[in-house]
RNA sequence: GGCCCCAUCGUCUAGCGGUUAGGACACCGGGUUUUCAUCCCGGCAACAGGGGUUCGAUUCCCCUUGGGGUCACCA
């Protein structure tokens, strides 16, 4: 079977984490078996539709290398790709159905359908239209919403996730087609284009498993052969048990790209959401996703969405990727400051906060005393209240002390790491003093920060002028 | 309320009749002889409940409970 695959969301805002979980395997689907991968965009709500958000979903899928092989903005071989310029089309289908004696006009108001809806709420009974199908409808001139003449039955399929499924009669019922404004529902629209389009995977979330009969009908209805079906439990909220949503703090992905968080990072952690291959593999790269996924492995219960194991993924990324990577990837996220250094200088200071990085945006926060003076509030703020235990017992005296005669080390020394670690070692045994004590007076001296990365490397970096005039401030500041 | 789906540590999960129920995140302790972090070692922590089936159930079946979805001229 050709494997063609979609991604068919509505422009009604950002992509977070559950859409993009979906756009993820079925992209990995795609690419597992050499076939296809189309974005497609549901556009048949002209009140919900959002300016921008078609350029920021195609954004969010490029950003995490989710390519797509067909879309709205780069057309393909069943262009066009968004559903409002396929309107002729739906029409069209419609017109079949009529004819067939499957689709006829819905002569009431929505008030009056409102009505209907109501009455069954009182008596506690699931709403059908086709208990109201009327005797005989009008000729649809396009005015009128276009009713779906279901012919009710039991349903068994298959879902690649879910396993066999099963309904009554009962959920099927005469749905909208196409809407008064000439607009197809999605439930029409979807169905038309994935089989003129040839998807033969339809990937999608759980909210459309209620519908799917209704759909099973439909394809019958049209003797259109349905695709495979695989449906993505959802993910869910932090801390409740809703489905994930903006509110919960369910950031758009661009915001995490913006924070520094990296693209196969991102997608490792996604995909890992509700899949495993059943090993105890914790991190994925893509190429090993592409070998691995399976839907008959993605998890049928919904998962809790928890930032901080993304974070964790995140930095366990920076931590093997390459420095030369990894500093191309960190190029945005300088501090101002920065601006002048050299390319050399940051690389070396990325060197050293590497290790310690969660995600990108931090190296602003820690990374700024290697561009400008520390702060001389800071430094004096963390003698007079040092967060070091040791360092606490020492007064401005012995510190003073310390302070001078590590700058006569230094200032003898040649700057290499080891030269550094030698001396400074030395010194511990000369003055008798601990590392907790020499060491972190020094350290903050030159950061001003209350923790910063390894002493030896970071006196390298900066230098032996910056250094040195940064341990005399100091010293002049604890007269 | 009807219909449908789901159910292992706090979280993500392995398990597909016999296991000391495994891993990871988070958390707590220790180590790597400066801080923070990394890394390593250790610890805490789970089969929702009740019936069956079986020599034996986390695993298969049923019920209960709990959670979710859906019942739009939204997707």
């Amino acid at each position: 079977m050709k494997v063609r695959t979609r991604f068919a969301p509505s422009p009604t805002g950002a992509l977070h984490v559950g859409g993009i979980r979906t756009a993820l395997f079925a992209w990995l689907v795609a690419r597992q078996a050499g076939g296809q991968f189309v974005l497609r965009l549901e556009d048949t709500d002209k009140k919900r539709e959002q300016a921008g958000a078609e350029q920021q979903i195609e954004a969010s899928l490029r950003s995490l290398g989710l390519d797509y092989d067909e879309g709205p903005d780069i057309g393909g071989r069943f262009a066009p790709y968004r559903q409002s310029e396929r309107l002729d089309n739906y029409k069209e289908w419609g017109r079949k159905l009529i004819d067939s004696g499957r689709a006829y006009a819905d002569p009431y108001t929505p008030e009056e359908v409102q009505a209907f809806r109501e009455e069954a709420q009182r008596a506690k009974r699931p709403f059908l239209y086709r208990n109201h199908r009327p005797d005989s409808p009008p000729e649809w001139d396009g005015s009128q919403p276009l009713r779906f003449k279901s012919e009710p039955k039991a349903y068994q399929w298959h879902d690649e996730v879910m396993g066999d499924l099963s309904t009554g009669p009962e959920v099927i019922d005469d749905f909208i087609l196409i809407k008064s404004d000439g607009y197809p529902t999605y439930n029409f629209s979807h169905i038309i284009d994935d089989a003129e389009m040839e998807i033969s995977h339809v990937i999608r979330g759980q909210e459309f498993i209620a519908s799917t009969p209704n759909y099973l009908n439909l394809y019958e209805a049209l003797g259109i052969e349905r695709p495979v079906l695989a449906t993505m439990p959802h993910i869910l909220g932090p801390d409740g048990n809703k489905k994930l949503s903006k509110r919960d703090g369910a950031k758009d992905v661009l915001d995490y790209i913006k924070d520094g968080y990296l693209p196969e990072a991102l997608v490792s952690f996604i995909a890992t959401l509700g899949w495993n291959d059943g090993t105890e593999q914790e991190i994925f790269t893509v190429k090993e996703l592409v070998e691995k996924f399976s839907l008959a492995r993605v998890q049928r219960s919904g998962a809790r969405f928890d930032e901080r194991r993304l974070t964790w993924v995140n930095g366990h990324f920076i931590r093997q990727m390459p420095l030369d990577k990894l500093y191309e990837a960190s190029a945005a996220y300088w501090p101002a400051q920065a601006s002048g250094a050299s390319a050399d200088y940051k690389r070396k200071v990325l060197g050293l906060l590497a290790e310690r990085l969660k995600f990108l945006k931090e190296i602003q926060e820690l990374s700024g005393f290697f561009f400008t003076e520390p702060d001389t509030s800071a430094v004096t703020g963390l003698y007079n209240d040092p967060s070091d235990k040791q360092l606490k017992k020492v007064d401005k005296a012995k510190l003073r002390e310390l302070l001078g005669a590590a700058r006569q080390e230094l200032a003898a020394s040649d700057f290499t790491e080891e030269d550094l670690a030698q001396r400074l070692n030395a010194l511990l045994d000369r003055l008798e003093t601990k590392p907790g004590i020499l060491f972190a007076a020094v350290r903050i001296a030159i950061s001003g920060a209350p923790a910063s990365p390894q002493l030896f490397g970071t006196l390298c970096v900066l230098g032996k002028d910056t250094s040195l005039r940064r341990l005399d401030n100091a010293l002049e500041l604890l007269k």
